[in-house]
DNA sequence: AGATTAGTGACAGCCACTGACAGTTGACGA
DNA sequence: TCGTCAACTGTCAGTGGCTGTCACTAATCT
């Protein structure tokens, strides 16, 4: 984040060249990743086509799976802001709904000053239908969840490990969140209007599919 | 399942040679795991203290976190089929909690037949607290949810595809039961009591936590 | 008993990842 | 302008999870 904004204005000539590989070894993962599979890039393919050594690709990023998410950290970090800036007359519920909204509308050029926006968005789709980035992906989510129910806990004036309410409207909301983004990932149109479009649907139906009769 | 009754009878001398070698290796394996930790436990080391080659644990175990798991899904598909038996004038929250109770007090003797319950106790916190194992635990758990949301969505009539209601409800009630599972990771007291406990406190928070105002 | 077949071990190899060490090249003061 | 320092990088060797192959042993079948 802070560095990012350092590294944009020139600082000198070695700050630019990082991040000139470091763009190259994202933009070149992800392309790799969704053309021909994760599983099926190795990191040392990644790392050729930069040509740099594959000891260089471990200094930039942890992991294999480290560059799948680059950008989709990016987006929940901006979502966590989002929640933060809420009002504070908005009930838990309304505060989640808002920030996910105002998010998905403005997160477009945030992520186009790195990669493109097509790009990031077969990334998502290729991360919900990978097995094992799946698998971290809802980790991660987990990680986020915690982070929102901290915020909305103080929003409230509670503690979170006293109160459970946080914790749970945090839970069931994210529930949702990731269907909503599992349902969009199976689908052909990879636009943010259908995102959106289907996060509203998702969150119309959360209290009334949590009472009592479905009549 | 099936074939866990079927080896139950000595078929032949096979069979239970096999049953052996596999049983010794998820014990051995739970074993090295919880007391030294996961990543610091090599699949060759189980290997050596059951006395076969690496490659004949891998014939037996797809993975070396799918041995973590082998226990767990045995209780997955315990309220699996807990839920499918709930009567069906219950309505889909009640009879997910109902299942779940169920469930809880009636596991134990179906892991003693594998492993003691109380190795099974630690397996489980140990998932929880081993970030790999906790992002497979968590992607395995969304394909249960997604089990379930098709029984609640049969018994109520409806098309999973089309009502999102099931795999909503699902959704939150599963981010509940994450959140259960959690916080009984963390605490002391690893019984199966405190978890019963714990599940109920958690399930009695939902629908006042998604409720306007927290007052 | 002999043919069949399942189960196993030994070995070779791929890939993600790490540590150690040495070479290169920007940054910066003299 | 010229070294010197520190950062960045490449090379190499090694670990650990996992797979394919092949030959061998032993349980099962006829």
């Amino acid at each position: 984040m802070a560095e990012q904004l350092a590294a944009a204005r020139a600082t000198g000539l070695r700050e630019r060249k990082k991040r000139r590989t470091r763009d190259s070894l994202l933009r070149v993962a992800l392309e790799l990743f969704t053309t021909q599979g994760y599983e099926r890039t190795t990191v040392d393919e990644i790392a050729e086509a930069v040509e740099v050594s594959q000891r260089t690709f471990f200094r930039y990023f942890a992991s294999k799976e480290d560059v799948a998410f680059t950008v989709v950290s990016m987006v929940e970090a901006r979502f966590l802001d989002a929640v933060r800036a809420r009002p504070a007359h908005e009930n838990p519920l309304t505060a989640l709904r808002n920030a996910v909204t105002w998010a998905w509308e403005s997160v477009g050029e945030a992520i186009e000053a790195v990669v493109p926006i097509e790009l990031h968005m077969r990334t998502y789709q290729m991360i919900e239908s990978t097995p094992a980035l799946l698998a971290v992906h809802l980790r991660r989510s987990t990680e986020l969840e915690d982070a929102i129910a901290a915020v909305i806990a103080e929003r409230e004036g509670l503690d979170v490990d006293e109160d459970l309410r946080p914790r749970i409207a945090v839970a069931a909301f994210g529930g949702v969140m990731r269907l909503t983004g599992r349902m969009w990932g199976q689908r052909e149109d990879a636009s943010l209007e259908a995102i959106r479009e289907m996060t509203a649907r998702c969150l119309d139906h959360l209290e009334p599919a949590l009472g009592g009769d479905w009549t």
